[in-house]
DNA sequence: TTTAGGG
DNA sequence: CCCTAAA
């Protein structure tokens, strides 16, 4: 496995970043700075050096911490990532180990930003590490200047691997900021300390804060188990890479090693980010209500029919779509005034909703600007868009005022403006009704349906209580029979067809084979997938012929099957 | 696959 | 941004 084998498009582009932010004296490798970079002349607005200069400002400004001083970092604190994190280990609190105490060991979250699983605070967070790392390599390297020492050292066999970086060697010195922005620091050392002086505190009614919480290890990575799991790669890919550089001038032996190190230093870094992601979940959510009356799961029910494999793969697969993230998550990248101009341009030819068509729409370089935002992510930022162009202008905050008030104020025409323009030309017949904010986020929603153009097509979503009496109605009629079950005439499914019917039965075979932490918060009930489940089993359509091998109680099962197909 | 919405 | 339901 050479080097190249590892390389991927992006993993250059991410060397290269980090090379040319190493070289330069300043400007780190802030995502803002590549983002910029790569989107240089856009159809802009003038107000682009403002962003710039805000962006800079935030990126830069030391006055929320303590002033940054060039501070020693000593190696043994970039070793300790590949001592440390045993998957075992990485779960609970992990004792201090570096005595030194960098200012951003102690920074917790800077603002009140809602986000919950990170995002831009984080990301902020980690790119001042680095650059309090650059630092003090810089300072270090100096000190050090003579050195000879090879910058990857491997350990004997048997031995947990050390890192030193002694060398100021510029392909290497990238790792070694990046080995401090995401080593542990002292894992919240004095916050567990001080839980344990007061074991009396009532723990019940004071939910730990994030302050006072031990610091577990989701939280050495960045922002979350899924950009931990991103930064593991990265290192992974930046070491493989440095140790090819270090290959073109050294001797066999060394390269070996370095190659041995690197790996053992991934593998360490990859297994912390696992087992930050399996430490991740725990965190109490609210239990739903349901769970409060001691529902039992029961037994695991896989039925062994076409629907329920079908069902089953197409929930599995639909995860790891590459057009979902393939299972990982994307870092924070903030919306660029091009960007956001070419989205308010493309609603203005398209109307809001065709996010498919705007992405591609050629006219005035819409597409080449939204080329790396996902037809989502248009969805997404109109959203927000739409929230702070009709906020209110004392709620107004920093996120109003990033954005040209001339923008806003288009969005806001562009939202109640209800006929599209170009292409869907929708008969939109009387509405003189002047209903501000397209429905979406204005206050007040009319019950009256048939007003929207688009609107009725979408959304008439399963209730409970329609689910459960699929579910019954299958229970009655012995099986997937839809038309037989319309003919029950339960009120419940009044308004759905037979084919509705079937497919939310796929829908809620999906669901169940979905692993319940995936399912949306206060969904479906267990045990009512538990019902689907047992249903499929016994009433569906067997995958193949031959006898079924876990034939449970149920009476007559082989009957009911033949009636099912023979009725069919 | 695409869109709407909740998280 | 992520995740899912619906269509």
């Amino acid at each position: 496995m050479d080097a190249n084998s590892m390389r991927k498009p992006t993993t250059a582009a991410t060397l290269t970043k980090w090379e040319t932010a190493n070289a330069a004296p300043v400007g780190g490798p802030t995502p803002d700075n590549s983002d910029r970079d790569g989107r240089g002349g856009g159809a802009g607005g003038g107000h682009s050096s403002d962003e710039d200069q805000r962006r800079a400002d935030v990126a830069q400004s030391p006055r929320k911490e303590a002033p940054a001083p060039a501070v020693h970092v000593p190696p043994p604190a970039a070793a300790a990532i590949a001592a440390a994190p045993r998957p075992a280990a990485a779960a609970a609190p992990i004792s201090p180990t570096s005595p030194a105490t960098l200012p951003w060991m102690h920074e917790r979250r800077a603002t009140g930003r809602r986000s919950a699983r990170g995002g831009r605070v984080l990301n902020d967070a980690f790119i001042r590490r680095f650059r309090v790392a650059e630092a003090a390599t810089r300072s270090e390297a100096r000190r050090i200047n003579a050195s000879t020492h090879n910058p990857i050292v491997a350990a004997p066999p048997g031995q947990p691997t050390a890192l030193h970086l002694h060398a100021p060697r510029a392909s290497v010195a990238p790792l070694h900021h990046l080995l401090c922005a995401v080593a542990p620091p002292a894992f919240g050392a004095a916050a567990a300390a001080r839980e344990e002086d007061d074991p009396g505190r009532d723990r019940a009614s004071t939910p730990r804060s994030a302050a006072a919480r031990p610091v577990c290890a989701a939280e050495l990575l960045v922002g979350s188990p899924a950009a931990g799991m991103a930064a593991a790669d990265t290192l992974l890919q930046m070491l493989m890479m440095g140790a090819g550089v270090v290959e073109a001038g050294e001797d066999g032996m060394e390269k070996k090693a370095n190659v041995a190190a690197a790996a053992n230093i991934a593998a360490a870094a990859a297994a912390a980010a696992a087992a930050a992601a399996a430490a991740f979940d725990p965190v109490a959510l609210p239990p739903p209500a349901w769970r409060a009356g001691t529902v039992e799961d029961g037994p695991k029910i896989v039925p062994d029919t076409a629907m329920f494999v079908a069902a089953s793969a197409a929930a599995q697969k639909r995860r790891l779509l590459p057009s979902r993230g393939g299972g990982r998550q994307k870092v924070h990248r903030p919306w660029t005034p091009p960007e956001v101009e070419a989205l308010v341009e493309g609603v203005a030819h398209y109307g809001r909703g065709q996010w498919a068509d705007i992405k591609s729409l050629e006219a005035n370089g819409v597409a080449a600007a939204l080329e790396t935002r996902s037809a989502v992510d248009l969805k997404d930022k109109w959203r927000n868009l739409l929230r702070i162009a009709t906020l209110p202008v004392s709620y107004k905050r920093r996120e109003a005022t990033e954005v040209p008030q001339a923008t806003l104020a288009r969005v806001r025409e562009l939202a109640a403006a209800k006929n599209v323009p170009r292409a869907a030309r929708g008969r939109d017949g009387e509405d003189g009704s002047s209903s501000p904010g397209d429905g979406s986020s204005s206050g007040g929603m009319k019950p009256s349906q048939p007003k929207g153009v688009r609107r009725s097509k979408h959304h008439s979503p399963w209730t409970l209580v329609e689910s459960r009496a699929l579910v019954d109605g299958v229970e009655r009629c012995n099986g997937c029979r839809w038309t037989v079950i319309k003919k029950l005439g339960l009120s419940e499914l009044e308004r759905r067809t037979a084919m509705d019917l079937k497919d939310k039965w796929r829908n809620l075979l999906q669901l169940a084979s979905l692993p319940s932490q995936s399912r949306r918060k206060a969904e479906t009930p267990p045990a009512l997938l538990q019902r689907v489940l047992r249903l499929e089993a016994s009433y569906g359509v067997a995958r193949r012929k031959g006898r079924k091998s876990g034939g449970d109680g149920a009476s007559s099962e082989n009957g009911v099957e033949g009636g099912v197909i023979s009725s069919a």
